[in-house]
RNA sequence: CGGAGCGUAGCGCAGCCUGGUAGCGCACCUGGUUUGGGACCAGGGGGUCGAAGGUUCAAAUCCUUCCGCUCCGACCA
């Protein structure tokens, strides 16, 4: 891509609203425009992050045999009122009347409608278990949206449901469920805690959230820093290995504010080691048995031909939301910093351009086409600027590497630099190595 | 929902108190100079001053109502 015909308007004047680091980035960039409170378009680099971000999450959830579909946006009241949770969700749900006068609304969460669906086909024990998710836009009618994509009313997230014939099976799937998000979250370049949290309006027994540490969060975290030393890596993808990863987990002191009890944070972790500091939450996990599939009557016949309620879970990670905490988990000063996972662009090609030299642009062109070739996803800025102007810029973008083309520029060697550091000279033939590594 | 504030060019703001027909910086357009860390010179375009009503010879400015947005708090993926 050219950066003269990419859609990216950049501003060196913050609106003044934006309070938080990464909105600010992300409006100074160009990836979103506010359209109404909490509510956001998305432009092409802030669409082509979020996708790719969305596309980590739908790997990771393949790879533990989830299954995707899509849910509509909009749903009837009729399931909600069936599970008692159409009064009990209050004013954050938005509540529409289609032209007939019937009662709808604009989805928070799927577990009515996917359980309206499981009941209708699902009828024995012999086609579970079953983990179904989509990817999918969801509104909540915040009281106050805040924070840009952060806090928002309409946001976009994957949520998967797990079915079982009973809790000890449930539990595997949620342990599943478990190391896809820490899989997930290793490869979206965050280290995420799990932490052990109140079910809220979903309701239910077992629950953690997957926190990530930023000094911008809205939740207060205590934990304990040998929490950091458990590696997803480490286990394998067996019951038993799960179940030990689980429990390593829960042997480590974590708490969010709502269950912290100091006196038990001193009984159990060394002053050294207690960490006490602020985090986003990225994801949330909950098991709930049969809170919504006994009053929506989803019953499976059993072994023994009985029927049985089937149990439960419900698993989100806030993909529109992580665009946010990744840059509040990188960002250093003006610069953004994407992992290269989820970068708009593999590299971007900086030549110094005059109208009476015209070679640095050449040159570029056919670097950019070799790289093309290799198949690395680059951005060209073929305009014609300062070049301190252009350095400003893309340190705001955050492309992670950089190849620069001016007066530094050797016949053999290409300026390579990544984003925030000092550059350094190599062949040609080991850039695609440093990009991909 | 309680408290506070804002709405004037795409963005950031001044003007409002004390009414007289709108200005600055950035961005944008034209020409020239420049080109390794947010350039320079010259010229130019862009506004129903959030909306409606009222007071007045005259309203961005005063009054009323409405709408939108933000911040602090209680609540949440």
């Amino acid at each position: 891509m050219f950066l003269s015909k990419l859609f990216l308007p950049i501003t060196k004047n913050l609106p003044s609203d934006a309070k938080i680091k990464s909105h600010q980035l992300m409006l100074r960039a160009g990836m979103i425009k506010q359209s109404s409170a909490g509510i956001y378009s998305w432009l092409p680099i802030g669409l082509k992050v979020m996708k790719k971000i969305e596309e980590i999450v739908r790997e990771e959830q393949n790879k533990i045999g989830a299954q995707e579909l899509l849910m509509p946006t909009i749903q009837p009241a009729e399931i909600w009122k069936e599970s008692k949770r159409y009064e009990d969700y209050g004013e954050e749900m938005l509540r529409i009347k289609d032209r007939q006068g019937r009662e709808m609304l604009y989805g928070p969460t799927n577990e009515e409608l996917i359980t309206d669906i499981f009941r209708s086909s699902i009828k024995s024990y012999k086609s579970l278990p079953q983990m179904l998710y989509h990817i999918q836009w969801k509104f909540r009618d915040e009281i106050r949206p805040r924070f840009g994509v952060m806090r928002c009313r309409e946001f976009f997230m994957k949520d998967a449901y797990s079915f079982d014939v009973d809790e000890a099976n449930a539990k595997i799937s949620y342990n599943k469920m478990f190391y896809s998000y820490l899989k997930t979250f290793k490869r979206l370049g965050l280290q995420a805690i799990p932490m052990a949290a109140d079910t809220g309006p979903i309701g239910g027994d077992l629950s953690h959230e997957f926190i990530i540490l930023a000094e911008t969060g809205e939740s207060k975290i205590y934990t304990d820093k040998s929490i950091f030393k458990i590696d997803v890596n480490n286990y394998n993808f067996d019951i038993k290995s799960l179940e030990k990863m689980r429990n390593d987990f829960s042997s480590v002191y974590a708490a969010t504010d709502d269950k912290f009890e100091q006196i038990k944070f001193d009984k159990l972790v060394t002053k050294q080691n207690q960490i006490i500091t602020k985090g986003i939450e990225v994801g949330h996990i909950f098991y709930f048995g049969d809170k919504y599939s006994k009053p929506l009557n989803c019953f499976i016949d059993n072994k023994d031909g009985k029927k049985n309620s089937v149990k439960m879970g419900s698993y989100g990670i806030g993909v529109s939301r992580l665009v946010g905490a990744i840059i509040e988990a990188n960002y250093e000063k003006e610069v953004m910093k994407w992992p290269k996972s989820i970068s708009p662009f593999d590299v971007v090609i900086i030549p110094s351009i005059s109208k009476n030299n015209k070679e640095n642009l050449t040159k570029s062109l056919k670097l950019y086409d070799d790289l093309k070739k290799q198949n690395i996803d680059v951005l060209l800025d073929d305009v014609d600027e300062n070049m301190s102007q252009k350095f400003k810029k893309h340190d705001l973008i955050g492309i992670p590497y950089q190849i620069i083309v001016g007066s530094k520029s050797t016949e053999s060697k290409i300026e390579f630099k990544e984003i925030n550091s000092e550059s350094s000279f190599i062949d040609f033939k080991e850039v695609k190595s440093k990009i991909k590594s």
